[in-house]
DNA sequence: TTAAAAAGATAGTAATACTATTATTATATA
DNA sequence: TATATAATAATAGTATTACTATCTTTTTAA
């Protein structure tokens, strides 16, 4: 028996729906594997058409080209860590706990949800950590946005502040510490991996539970009602 | 009488100093138009050849490529931003209001404070706010890191960190915090731009009151010692 | 004044980011 | 089981990008 999860993404992400087919579903699964291997920038159509024995043609079949089917991968982490995180806190009362858990999905629900055959969670976490900023730090992000494609992420930033807003209902800034919470969490990550002189925890083999330590302490200072 | 100040870069960024030379400064000078404009993926030495008059070639014998320019000018903001603060600093005893004093730099140092004729602060903050991040997140950022290309940062995030244990000797995260107020400044400066969903601030017309509110409230906040 | 450095002019290449057309192969249904 | 339709593959082609190379002209500094 196994649980078919399929994530709904805003359709103005695809010309057709790669979910639903089995070269869409090589297409993410692959593009996910180059972007993770090579960086986006290196990352081509092509390369990947070879790497599944498609064409460049084919591919644009589904995707209108590199960066919006980035968006469409970033939006896929943002929908499924939302979801996870839905599940994880219902029947949680205590909104500190709540946060807690929230922001162990933001550090490591990747290593620890595998959930669809042909997303490689890791992978894709380590993607929305180099390149996640990519999606919307463009020149065309009024009209990305007006299309909804950063819907998923405002989604999740909102499910984050209505746990802050339970701990703390007069807290000024529920959903700047939310999406807050998330850069962070991305940042010194990467800061750990690559300029350790920019961050004080370090994170040794994906063992990120330094990232998962200053969160809940950042989180807490700043929900103190004194 | 003029003040002449001619801020000292790595010297791997650039293949002659560009700061020396009428075209040097009119590269760094309509680079930064072109970028603000147009954005760093669709701007091209052609085309900044074009706006100056000038060729391609005459631009690659300054610069090897576009993405090492941007790292030259998110460089020079930095070290610019790091000499005003430790100006402003300096003779300040209460580090409570250095802290404050480097917010503010990083919200509006670019609104204050012109220093350079060719260089627009301004517009270079924007660049600063929608492209910074593309300076290391890429995959030679590794190799980039070994030649110093972040030393600026880093310098800057010093700063700043020993300002915050000034304040709390014991806080446990002070290159967290400082590079996480910078970076949180220029994210939801762009978040209220552009995607104010994810924020909580609104910036008028360049009136960022709001972030530096917001920032010296996250700021004590954290550093409260109990 | 003159050599050497800087800049301009021109040309060329490989790769990228597409678009278009036609041929082949699955698949779904009558 | 035939056949229409949809999906994919194969192939070709274009404009732009990101360079490199070479040669000529202009500027500047000794």
């Amino acid at each position: 028996m196994s649980v078919e999860i399929k994530i709904a993404l805003n359709e103005g992400l695809y010309l057709k729906e790669p979910q639903d087919s089995k070269l869409g579903r090589k297409i993410i699964q692959y593009s996910i594997i180059l972007i993770d291997e090579f960086g986006f920038e290196s990352f081509t159509f092509k390369k990947l058409a070879e790497k599944i024995n498609s064409t460049e043609a084919s591919i644009y079949r589904y995707f209108e080209n590199k960066h919006i089917l980035l968006i469409f991968l970033v939006n896929w982490y943002w929908e499924w860590v939302n979801y996870l995180i839905k599940i994880n806190i219902t029947n949680v009362d205590d909104p500190h706990k709540k946060l807690k858990i929230i922001i162990h999905s933001f550090v490591s629900a990747s290593q620890e949800n595998p959930t669809v055959a042909y997303v490689n969670e890791s992978k894709l976490h380590n993607i929305v950590i180099a390149e996640g900023g990519k999606t919307y730090h463009t020149k065309d992000v009024d009209n990305e946005n007006s299309k909804g494609f950063f819907t998923s992420y405002k989604e999740l930033a909102n499910t984050v502040s209505q746990v802050i807003i339970e701990i703390r209902s007069d807290f000024k800034y529920p959903y700047a510490l939310a999406t807050n919470l998330f850069e962070m969490s991305n940042n010194h990550i990467y800061f750990a991996r690559h300029l350790p002189r920019l961050t004080d925890i370090t994170v040794v083999k994906d063992d990120v539970k330094e990232v998962e330590n200053m969160l809940n302490y950042f989180a807490d200072k700043l929900l103190l009602s004194n």
